[in-house]
DNA sequence: GTTTCAGCAG
DNA sequence: CTGCTGAAAC
């Protein structure tokens, strides 16, 4: 009777649909939110109907070929908020929050930047502000909050496979660590940092070169609570069953789940 | 003991190999040589291995996005000649001469044209001359020949399932079927109409309005034969075992297959 | 309706 | 390496 949230970044919900739908009904039958990342689909293109068949009913904030997030749940919907409320920003369709109960599930999609002095590695930094105060703007940090998604950010050394070659790459910058580290300093704890203190676990591997054979990945997709909620995590891992395969095609990352348990 | 040869214009050999393969394996399990059209490959990326796997050489004669046969066949190879001796049809890739012992395979994929005074309508009606040159030129009528392909153009009005629709349209214009009809003349057989003078039975339908169900179709794709092969005709069918199904997407065409007894 | 490509994004 | 778009071809 535990609650089972998901963070999956499946790189196109229209390419992924059908292995999705096998994973969630062979391999993970009661995951209770399940929150994606990178749809890149209109929202009227949505499968909503694939997804109702097995009891979810989807909230989608998306848009044509970029970007786009959904949170898929089997419990009440009791407030939806679309974007971060800056239209520049939200131009880009990157975070739904969704209240369900007493409890806050926001679920992002951080700009994948570029190498310092370009400009989307601008456009990381300057999103990750404004992010920030949207959280201030919108939410407490004494509240029941769930925060998931793809950060884009390997928080630290050991959560990339190798720190020297990928120093001041993207995801491993020191200015984007910071950018990432202010969210957690405003009220979030690293769910699975929290639990396993020295786990080597990535939640992406690149395409190229079949780096997921060899383990070369990184964890940039993060599960986050507030205080009042990590005090019910029970246990969180990341589940490489579509991950690790080469038909249909998977994503390049891996979903992330975590259990809480105790809570309303 | 008889020859069983086949003339498929699969639309892309890289969109329909595993359905192809399957046919092959489960339903049609004796063909002896497979003519393949509109393969649209490179050829050093035709998936030669796939096909040797299950018993059969393939001469391929292709490009990249556009055009390219190829011949698979478990026979032995005596003699092949790419294109119609031409610089500039050659450009296109759409014809590939094999010799099998004392029996060429002709394996054609002529031009589709267009609507009358467009370009392409003119390209079509030259083609055809040009083509008509390379037989007179390499072959005789005398010679076992079995000449297959998509032709694009339905010889009579029976081989299309609306001749008042169709009149006028591309594959029905009486100058297209003139063309068609001087290869004929030449010296070839049409094999089907030849045994079955009253059937309705097309090798074609629009993907458009999942024509095929309803069999609104044309009979575009034929296997041609000279006087000293078509002795020994034993039988020719249109399979629709590929074309009637909707996962894995089919190609547009259906496979054309003759069995001739008692040839060496 | 389906496939191809280039060009872009990740 | 995989995905999406938009145009062209059929």
């Amino acid at each position: 009777m535990g609650l089972k949230v998901c963070s999956f970044n499946v790189n196109s919900i229209r390419a992924r649909k059908e292995l999705i739908l096998k994973w969630l009904q062979e391999k993970e039958k009661n995951i209770d939110i399940l929150c994606l990342q990178e749809v890149k689909v209109q929202e009227e293109l949505f499968p909503y109907k694939d997804f109702e068949e097995i009891g979810y009913k989807a909230v989608v904030y998306s848009q044509k070929a970029y970007n786009g997030v959904a949170v898929l749940l089997r419990r009440n919907i009791d407030h939806i908020i679309k974007g971060i409320g800056d239209e520049y920003f939200d131009q880009q369709k990157r975070v739904l929050s969704v209240k369900t109960g007493d409890l806050w599930i926001i679920n992002v999609y951080a700009p994948h930047g570029d190498l310092r002095g370009e400009d989307k590695y601008y456009y990381k930094l300057d999103w990750y502000r404004r992010f920030s105060q949207f959280l201030k703007d919108n939410f407490s940090p004494e509240e029941k909050i769930i925060m998931v998604g793809d950060f884009n950010v390997a928080i630290e050394d050991k959560d990339v496979w190798n720190p020297e070659l990928l120093k001041d790459s993207i995801g491993t910058m020191p200015e984007e660590r910071e950018a990432f580290r202010n969210i957690l300093n405003w009220g979030f704890v690293d769910c699975f940092r929290y639990l396993y203190p020295d786990k080597k676990q990535f939640t992406w591997w690149d395409y190229i070169g079949g780096a997921v054979w060899r383990d070369e990945g990184m964890r940039i997709d993060y599960i986050l609570a507030t205080k009042p909620v990590v005090e019910h995590l029970k246990d969180i891992y990341v589940d490489t069953w579509t991950r690790k395969r080469r038909k249909p095609t998977p994503s390049d990352h891996a979903p992330v789940i975590g259990l809480f348990e105790g809570i309303k």
